[in-house]
DNA sequence: TGTGAATAGTTAACAAAGTTAATTAATTTT
DNA sequence: AAAATTAATTAACTTTGTTAACTATTCACA
């Protein structure tokens, strides 16, 4: 491997490791990583299936099923069926889910913050072209 | 939130779903992510002790006793005592274990190949510098 | 030098969050 | 109308993390 191509690798992987902590400890008052994320997803995008959001998060219909079980029960989540299809339930974010949303400091924030904080402004901003740069190149495969 | 914050929030909320897709689909026969993640990381660096691990990898001495105890049935490491202090062993590589870590293609592999590619060598040098600084500014805060 | 505190590792019991297989009810296809 | 497909659920299981309690060893120091 390349030396330039060997020390992104190093540094990428640490980074990884990093996150992988991170991202599992996502916890406000007993709501889990995967339950916010479900609850920011559809505050932002707004109403949609549990098919939706299998798809979306790449995780199995019975996964999302519990989640959605348990994000109506702490009154988060709402659901109605759809006229069209009677098997089907859009969910959409109640008061609460947005409260919570609005009021959630996560790690992302937190992170971001922190590293906000630490780097210069303009050093910043060049990381930040630089990450949508890598991003973009992840999601065009991501396509396939 | 101030806009270079916000448009850093933004980009890395998008790159951390990514991961967080991505990561866990690591696994060669049997061998999961975190597990091969261990193997890789004493190959790369040279032996080192549970304790070790356990800090690299942010998770607990319990996890990873289990994970070691399961590398070692696997016969990818071997272990031995320290003569400095005998409650600690280091933990090496095997022959088998090498061979999985050359044999294997990860995510991570595929991943940073992708971005070394795509990225002129000049950029991904200069992505490799923040990065590192990133991890640097992560670290710092997770010593407290 | 002996003793109490700290440390490396393990075991046990548990929790969270994913999986597949099977079921139900509704819809679509033939 | 019957057969196949689909959205959602339930049940049983797996993986991989956690904390608490334990053993064996080492360290600090009165």
């Amino acid at each position: 491997m390349e030396a330039a191509q060997k020390a992104f690798f190093d540094t990428y992987t640490d980074f990884q490791c990093f996150m992988i902590a991170q991202v599992n400890k996502g916890d406000f008052n007993g709501v889990g990583a995967t339950h916010y994320n479900i609850v920011e997803y559809l505050y932002r995008n707004g109403p949609n299936t549990g098919k939706d959001l299998a798809r979306k998060f790449h995780i199995s219909a019975p996964a999302i099923s519990r989640h959605v079980k348990f994000l109506l029960e702490k009154k988060l989540l709402a659901q109605k069926q759809t006229a069209e299809d009677r098997r089907a339930f859009l969910l959409e974010v109640t008061e609460k889910g947005k409260q919570l949303v609005n009021g959630s400091e996560t790690q992302r924030h937190s992170v971001t913050t922190r590293i906000s904080r630490q780097l210069p402004k303009k050093e910043l901003e060049q990381f930040t072209r630089m990450l949508q740069k890598v991003v973009d190149i992840l999601k065009q495969e991501g396509e396939n």
